[in-house]
DNA sequence: GCCAACGTTGGC
DNA sequence: GCCAACGTTGGC
C-alpha cells in the first residue's frame, strides 16, 4: 500500500496504532481492499514521492472491507458526490502498524536487484496504490530490512 | 517542474 | 462503442 508521507507516514500509523486506509478512488485499487485482503494479511507500506521512496514498514489488515466514510463527506478532499448512501463507491480496510523495517528498503534498492525485476512496485507507469505482492518479494524485502518479522 | 503513463469523462 | 481531451499519479 502506497502513501505520500506528508501525508500519511508509517511513523504516522505507528502513533495512531491504526488507521483507516482512506481516500483511494481507483477501482482496481479498491477491488484489492475489497476482495483481495483479509483480515491478518500483511502490508508492505510503501512511501510514494518522498525522500527516499520505499518500503518504510510492515502493516496489518485488521478488518473487513466497509465502506469509506470520506465519500459522504462534504468537507473532505474525498469527497465523492455521486456516491450514494445505500450504493457506496468506495471501500477500505484498516490497517495497524507490525514492524518499521530497521533498514528502508528503498525504491532503487528494488530496482538493483534482479529479485525484484518482476514486482509490481518496480515497473514503469505502475501508479495502482494498493497492489498485490508475491511472497517471494515480501520476503526478500524483509530481509533486505532487517525486519524481526519472519513469514511463512 | 516536467512529463510519461494511464484512468475517466463525455461528445459523437 | 470509440476515442480525444483532460486530470491525476508519481518517478525523475
Amino acid at each position: 500500500m502506497k502513501s505520500e508521507p506528508t501525508t500519511y507516514s508509517f511513523d504516522d500509523l505507528m502513533r495512531d496504532g491504526r488507521t483507516m486506509w482512506e481516500g483511494v478512488r481507483n477501482y482496481q485499487a479498491r477491488n484489492h481492499m475489497r476482495d483481495d485482503m483479509a483480515v491478518g494479511d500483511l502490508v508492505l507500506f510503501y512511501h510514494s514521492s518522498a525522500d527516499p521512496m520505499g518500503v518504510a514498514g510492515v502493516a496489518r489488515v485488521c478488518s473487513e472491507p466497509y465502506p469509506d466514510p470520506t465519500q459522504f463527506d462534504p468537507e473532505s478532499p474525498y469527497h465523492d458526490p455521486t456516491a450514494r448512501d445505500d450504493d457506496p463507491r468506495w471501500m477500505l480496510v484498516d490497517v495497524e502498524p507490525v514492524e518499521q523495517l530497521p533498514v528502508m528498503v528503498t525504491l532503487a534498492d528494488l530496482k538493483a536487484r534482479a529479485a525484484f525485476k518482476d514486482m509490481l512496485v518496480v515497473q514503469r507507469g505502475q501508479r495502482l496504490s494498493v497492489q498485490p505482492v508475491l511472497k517471494k518479494h515480501f520476503r526478500r524485502v524483509l530481509t533486505l530490512g532487517q525486519a524481526n518479522l519472519e513469514i511463512r
